[in-house]
DNA sequence: GATACTTGTATCCAAAAGGATACTTAACTT
DNA sequence: AAGTTAAGTATCCTTTTGGATACAAGTATC
């Protein structure tokens, strides 16, 4: 392999990194619910209509797993579960800005200005 | 719908459309791949150990559909087709850095440092 | 004691994405 | 005529992802 197709098969991990955490249908509409002030279940749930609680609840642990968000559990009445966005997680702006502009441009781009 | 919600919805929609271009397991091999240098479809699939034609054929497409990318037939012997990078293919650019700087922070984050 | 609320889990199923492998077309070479 | 090369297609199959629905555990309220 020469150098060059070294730097380019490390380019290309790095960025399935990032797919696999951020990746899906889901992930990133629960992370932008949470950081819009979400901190419940089925507030979350609520805010993303057609997620099921399954997927939901998948899709939190593998957050959590990720360091991006934490699950606090708020000992009350029938208990409550606080997710919150880490400072790590915050760190998404980098790239959840990008994907959102790009899409916007692609979007006039493809269905005609 | 609150006009907060309305925003919220958009940033998603946004993203996830970003997501249905480039998503996927392939695309983003494939637009680096044409874009450090390969521009036959059987240079791409050899620069890409394990993707099988059927996929690179239909990821090809996906991508010129959305003019990422143009094919051009080079009439010679056994018929050439030339892949390469549209300007605007060039704009990727943008989301495709983000997302590689963020993996390899990721990465040594997850993997302890 | 029945009912409700919250955060999930369990089971089963459907759809989408991806993979293996063989084949095609068409002109050119030998 | 047989073989070669390029760019795919065709067919069938496996894996992954996502969805529907019901239900559970624990406490509080009626």
């Amino acid at each position: 392999m020469t150098n060059g197709e070294k730097r380019f098969q490390e380019k290309i991990n790095a960025i399935q990194d990032t797919m696999f955490v951020i990746g899906g249908k889901w992930k990133i509409p629960i992370i932008l619910s949470i950081y819009s002030g979400n901190k419940r279940f089925n507030d979350i749930s609520k805010a993303i209509p057609k997620i099921t609680n399954r997927v939901l609840s998948k899709e939190l642990k593998h957050l959590e797993e990720n360091l991006l968000i934490k699950r606090t559990v708020v000992d009350t009445y029938p208990v409550r579960i606080e997710y919150a966005l880490t400072d790590y997680g915050l760190g998404l702006e980098e790239i959840a800005k990008p994907l959102e502009n790009w899409g916007r441009k692609h979007k006039k781009k493809i269905s005609g200005k």
